[in-house]
DNA sequence: TATTGACACTCCCCTAAGGGGAGATTATAG
DNA sequence: CTATAATCTCCCCTTAGGGGAGTGTCAATA
């Protein structure tokens, strides 16, 4: 019989560890006595620990552990717990290549203006319009006449809160002439399809996001740095990239303040 | 401006995590109504945390955002997390081995008996008596007079609390007569050498532990399974292996409630 | 036998990053 | 004007114990 302090020792946990395990039931010492609430161990009590450690090692929870050792099932909770690792350990290399790529940034003197997330774009049902223009400029003086052809048809029509509007770029290449756009805005619900618009769901997607504040001739290094992200951390492009439009000409005078949002649709290799 | 319910929306992030944010002082609203408490929020709290969910998937914790935010120094904490993802990375993959290897031993019908745990052997003095021993009956009757030999030179010694009483097998192969097998055990201080027993002093090491439940026979299996599983789990065996006894002849007359650990020295490949 | 230091006990608060919910107030839509 | 939705604060909960306060007990020594 020994004592928890000596039984600690034995076993190499802790006292705290001891009584918790009592606690919730995972180890109850062989005796306790009841005048003095000490408990006493024995060397049964040793191979009961040395079986629920190497379970712990195993990383099952507590809980886990007091499921199978109480009923024997271990076989359940273990494809689970290879699943869950699965899943830690991806994120986990995810997170290192990412501060990998961060620290190799800093070393080559770039100033990490940028900060690319992963996330999901939402479900929804949008009304687009593809066409070529001539140019980057002619598109914001075209993107008001859109909204009046749809309110024509569609008097009703309301946008989505929060608004999602954005552009997607289907040519492959950069060009700064007849460039083909797809201008696409989130609606609360289908409408009226016309020769030239039409509405549509979009699915979710996961895009790396890398957010651009000032005049849009600066989201080309956004562009290029989003593309070295993507290569450098091991993800694969899978579709046109978009540009959300959050502030701009339409509700900010001062071009510094204009927030556009750069979305990469990605998948992990 | 935008209430935090939509701004929420807008930022893919829960209210809880918004106000929480406020509570912290990650991210305080643009504007707080005095009247109701209401949180305003404005497409530059937006990019602002967009910049913390980026720190955030670099697995920087909401303190070092703060920090990182605030100060701008970000390279300090940088080489922490690094080297703090990689050691979890390790970690990671050593479980998911040991959970595969737990796997396949199921799937080959093994009942899994043993639970191999790794764990740090104490630091401690110790007397011990090399020998050959022609088979494996012959050292229990040996080892009494051990004790006789030591106590006659050194009648003060004291055993260590928690003892520790061990059998190190110095051939590389199993044998099982003319065994070069050299005692153990832990004591309190350094005593007087004699001829045939020596005091030392042993470091802590790194051992993976097996716990043997009955008679000495059963050892065998013991073995096996932990150099299987070593191999399966890329350690290496770094010295020859030890036989601590915990419950045997001494103190036990039901031989079932013998219990020996096998202490197996390895490190991680 | 008295003391003293080591050991043991319970009880309470703390962790990180919010989640869940109660109860109260406010804003908005019809 | 009312019903519903949104927002507020406040409190408790999560893991696996760690730290400490205050108190009681054991074993060895003077």
């Amino acid at each position: 019989m020994y004592k928890i302090g000596l039984f600690s020792k034995i076993s190499k946990t802790t006292i705290k560890t001891l009584r918790y395990y009592d606690e919730v039931g995972l180890l109850k010492p062989a005796m306790i006595d009841e005048d003095n609430g000490y408990r006493y161990y024995t060397s049964d009590q040793l191979s009961q620990l040395h079986d629920i450690i190497a379970l712990r090692q195993l990383s099952f929870s507590v809980d886990d552990c007091i499921q199978i050792i109480r009923v024997g099932e271990i076989d359940e909770v273990l494809g689970d717990r290879k699943k869950e690792i699965e899943t830690n350990l991806n994120e986990l290399q995810d997170r290192l290549s990412r501060l990998n790529h961060y620290i190799s940034e800093i070393k080559e003197g770039r100033k990490m203006t940028y900060s690319p997330v992963i996330k999901q774009t939402p479900e929804c049902i949008i009304y687009s319009k593809r066409m070529i223009v001539p140019n980057y400029d002619s598109y914001f003086q075209i993107i008001p006449k859109i909204g009046e052809e749809v309110t024509a048809t569609n008097p009703d029509l309301k946008c989505a809160i929060p608004e999602y509007c954005f552009i997607i770029y289907h040519d492959g290449e950069y060009k700064d002439h007849d460039i083909d756009v797809e201008y696409c805005e989130a609606v609360d619900e289908f409408g009226q399809d016309t020769d030239s618009i039409k509405f549509k769901k979009i699915p979710s997607i996961t895009v790396v996001s890398v957010m651009h504040k000032g005049v849009y001739s600066g989201l080309r290094d956004a562009y290029a740095y989003a593309f070295r992200w993507i290569e450098d951390n091991n993800y694969t492009i899978t579709d046109n990239p978009r540009e959300s439009y959050i502030d701009g000409i339409w509700n900010k005078e001062n071009q510094e303040e204009w927030l556009t949002e750069l979305q990469i649709p990605v998948t992990k290799k």
